[in-house]
DNA sequence: CCTGTCGTTGCACTCTCTGCAACAGTCATT
DNA sequence: AATGACTGTTGCAGAGAGTGCAACGACAGG
């Protein structure tokens, strides 16, 4: 919409393939040298771009702390955090929330028992969006045609031998993972180890994000980790209703 | 320079703050509102800002992608990974690769033995400048005025008694780093870690990383840490060679 | 010393962004 | 149900801002 602004923001995915120089830039964008100058200018004052000392331009710092503030500021993860620490404690294994986002899944927060510290290890990373458990509910429940379009979209990557293969697989996983209101991955993504997943609804009943627990065949089986599914319900449905309750956070006078 | 890319940047640490909405984004930047809505439109045709359900704006998932990518692209990375195994099979403890940009420090490696991937745990959030070791290696090479410059604007958080407290003392520090040529942070950021620094050099000798071990007192003592500062040094010295040397990696034909 | 490349600057032109005002949708109130 | 207040959205005319050009400076290689 902004001529000006789209150009700039160009640059940003541009510079992701790596390090490239003024020329460049400006080919790239098809501009004449001296705008993409100005526009380097800008995003370099605000932090996006780095000029390294061979003079070329790379992606800067500022994006480092914009999407850790980003992540920070998701309101589920606040109110998700505690329960997934009490959820922890209480069975031991690692447990992940996710989100979806415009044809993204994303991890925003994980709690894993040998390390009680918040690990943002995997986030920002893209997801096995075809295999993980918490990606099947999420996408679950978009609108059939959204679903039907990215499902077409997507690749599907053989991780293992038990990785969805194909869109139609996929969508036939959706349906039943729909049905259920819960999602497995065992052995999906990677060959030794098994999730299980739960929904987080907001009030009106649209899927925010999603939880699961993941734990290695040498820990517990397969059918083991499934006996922790009411385990995991409860917790999801906690949240649920603490974000969709709009509960007032305490102050219990 | 650009005004309108300026103004659309402008709204990305706003967001950052938290989720905002068209009236109050236009009113922060001082424009119309139909003004504001058009930056936003372009910011979300990029994926830097998302429109949640209530309609308000915040900071979108493109963001955490272009985090990682800029710091997969770090060629320094790239090279150093390998030492830092090594170093790390060999002692055991954490290993950290940090560089310097524009008044930041930021990790951009790290190998924990107990976790033989890569971990991105702390990558992105702000160092403690004034008291890791890695920092005091990058900043010491600054420039006399803007070391002293950095170091006055600086804050001096407490984090433990032996916290540097202070700008005078900081700058000590970093003068005393300088001359020894590697740093250490003896319980300055928590009571029980220690770390043991060496810098990574470029061509012209300028300091373009550092790196470091760390292991808390549980495991070993300051001293015992103190005697792995060889094996630090001849690993930084071994990454500073591939590295200004242009060696073209391997190939040994 | 010349010639090529690359980044930078000043300037005139005009294209694009801006702000206004009017419209549409949602919600709460009467 | 109608009213009002609030938000987000659109079309438009004016003008301010960005654009491309061309010339300059810095640097490296021959």
């Amino acid at each position: 919409m902004s001529q000006t602004v789209d150009r700039a923001l160009s640059i940003l995915p541009l510079l992701a393939e790596g390090p490239a120089d003024l020329g460049r830039v400006a080919d790239r964008l098809g501009v004449h040298k001296s705008t993409a100058l100005r526009l380097l200018r800008t995003l370099h004052e605000h932090g996006l771009v780095y000029r390294q000392s061979d003079q070329r331009y790379r992606l800067g710092a500022r994006l480092f702390a914009l999407a850790q503030e980003a992540m920070e500021n998701l309101d589920i993860r606040e109110i998700a955090h505690p329960h997934l620490v009490r959820l922890n404690e209480a069975c031991g294994h690692t447990v992940h929330l996710a989100v979806y986002e415009e044809g993204e899944v994303l991890y925003i927060d994980k709690v894993d028992s040998r390390y009680p510290v918040r690990m943002y290890s995997r986030i920002g990373r893209p997801v096995a969006i075809t295999v993980a458990a918490v990606a099947k509910l999420l996408l679950a429940d978009l609108p059939e045609p959204e679903r039907r379009a990215l499902a077409d979209k997507l690749e599907y990557p053989l991780y293992t031998a038990r990785s969805t293969p194909n869109a139609p697989a996929f969508l036939r996983e959706l349906e039943k993972v729909r049905e259920q209101g819960w999602a497995t991955d065992l052995g999906g993504h990677e060959e030794s180890i098994n999730c299980v997943a739960a929904p987080i609804r907001g009030a009106d009943g649209r899927v925010v994000a999603a939880m699961s627990v993941s734990a290695p065949n040498v820990v517990v089986t397969a059918e083991e980790l499934l006996t922790l599914l009411p385990q995991v319900r409860r917790t999801a449905d906690a949240i649920s209703g603490e974000y969709s309750g709009r509960t007032p956070v305490g102050d219990p006078e």
